[in-house]
DNA sequence: CTGGATGCAAAGGTTTTGCACGCTA
DNA sequence: TAGCGTGCAAAACCTTTGCATCCAG
């Protein structure tokens, strides 16, 4: 688990957490800034990031990594799944429950396997609008 | 599918697909210019970053988007699963199968899913011994 | 020959960090 | 009051790109 030294929350933190959960968009660590920037215009991105992983390593926000290009935080740590559009990765929360996934009987040499989840990937409507092609240059686009 | 433009099979070409293919480690870029560069130690990084890209369009190799830092590459583009250590990024394969993931009945508002695929995750070996923690700073660790 | 590919270096985009000051508990 | 958190700016990191030159077909 991980290790919850003690915080503090203040009122950049609260902002931040506030303005994440507010947003449905799983937005990347500048979309978030600017949202958080109108109630707090002083605000540096720094913090953003700071705080980010503090929540983070607190389980209060969600990290979703996708090695390369940005990451985005998800304010909803309810277990569910995500798709990520090929396109312009956009991420979105699949409606369905999580089914626990049975990770036994999967092995890998050179590791121990401890979990795994089931990630989605399409295309989101603002991208089809466009005609965007559902595979620009591979499984994953970029943003 | 990928438009495969016409493309010349140059020297460098060659040796970073042949030498991507040799390492079973899933490398970054930079760890790949580096087996690249003692048989052709005058390459530069951006070709091999060009080149990464050009094979991963015709689908010779696979770019690995999952998370942590830097993209990772996989000369194996035979379907298989793959594993990554949540303390370092490495990134190994799971010898099991892979099972046709059925996406049908399952919907995000805003997206049109095409796909999916499994993620697992666990800890390497040489983390494990080192007696790194499972969970560094999150479910993602970095590299 | 021709135009795609290379090497080099600079630029670009994202995230982290050092430091002095501020503010929560 | 103590020491975590902040704003600012610089640095670090990874990846892409402009350009003159090179070379595979």
């Amino acid at each position: 688990m991980a290790e919850q030294r003690p915080q503090r929350m203040t009122r950049q933190r609260r902002i931040i957490l506030e303005e994440l959960r507010k947003l449905k968009s799983h937005p990347t660590a500048d979309e978030l800034y600017d949202a958080v920037r109108e109630r707090l215009p002083r605000i540096s991105l720094g913090t953003v990031y700071r705080n980010l992983d503090v929540l983070q390593e607190n389980g209060e926000v969600l990290k979703l990594e996708s090695a390369g290009s940005q990451k985005r935080f998800d304010g909803d740590t309810h277990p569910h799944y995500h798709v990520r559009c090929v396109h312009c990765g956009r991420v979105g929360d699949v409606e369905n429950e999580v089914a626990e996934l049975d990770v036994t009987g999967f092995s890998a040499p050179g590791f121990t396997i401890t979990g795994g989840t089931v990630e989605f990937y399409g295309i989101c409507d603002l991208c089809r609008e466009r005609g965007a092609p559902s595979r620009p240059d591979g499984p994953q686009g970029r943003q």
